[in-house]
DNA sequence: TTATAATATGAATATATATTCATATACAAA
DNA sequence: TTTGTATATGAATATATATTCATATTATAA
């Protein structure tokens, strides 16, 4: 199949080339596609939102986000596995705090496409 | 069930109460959510980082990102729908662009969380 | 030890959605 | 009109994953 629109338009060739040159390697588009996603969840992002106040316990983060203890739970399992957010016991607790301060700025121009728009 | 442990933190009720004050609206927590979940694929991310040299039409877009053409049209479909990408139609081919500004920074952001880590 | 609280987890289910295939539509040229 | 090109789309499939339920683990207190 030979392409016979655009094949003149020498800006866009190299614009493809450029494209290809510069896209990031599969790793790192996983990488960075995986950070996205873990906020890409209203559940999830609702913890992550919560815990921008601060470190906080599960049982507390159930009352702030809602839902049910199990489901934080597990999404706290899985933002962990991700480096998304740590944790530390303290006694019977467990408290979870940001771990990535890359979160911080993504969720500041998340807030401004929500409200801007 | 009655809570006993952290009962006494009066930091972390105060925070609780915050979280709770200051939690997004279940509609904006879903509009954020949908930004970061555009985001969230390979398969899109990758189209919309090519993207940011410039308009490209879906044939380019297939060249510099891989996949079939039906699978470029369908993600470009998606990210129309959620006022990532606006396309404009040139003859025969169909130029899609970014649409939303933020986009922009989130990419900056989720570079620097790749590549730094 | 027994009982209770706080959290985690395995399994099952349900749902969302990415991908593929075939085909349709839109447009241009002959 | 017929042919070829560029893009879009419906349907089917496959896969990922959010949620729920029941139960397990960990830690504290009685």
């Amino acid at each position: 199949m030979k392409r016979q629109d655009c094949k003149l338009e020498k800006e866009h060739e190299e614009r493809v080339a450029d494209a290809l040159a510069s896209m990031p390697s599969e790793e790192v588009v996983v990488e960075m596609a995986d950070i996205f996603r873990m906020l890409g969840e209203p559940s999830r992002l609702r913890i992550v939102l919560a815990l921008t106040k601060g470190e906080s316990c599960v049982y507390h983060l159930v009352e702030a986000c809602g839902g049910t203890q199990s489901g934080v739970s597990h999404q706290l399992r899985v933002l962990k596995d991700n480096k998304i957010v740590k944790s530390r016991r303290a006694g019977q607790s467990v408290f979870y705090s940001i771990a990535d301060e890359h979160i911080y700025k993504m969720l500041a121009i998340g807030m401004e496409h929500a409200d801007c728009k």
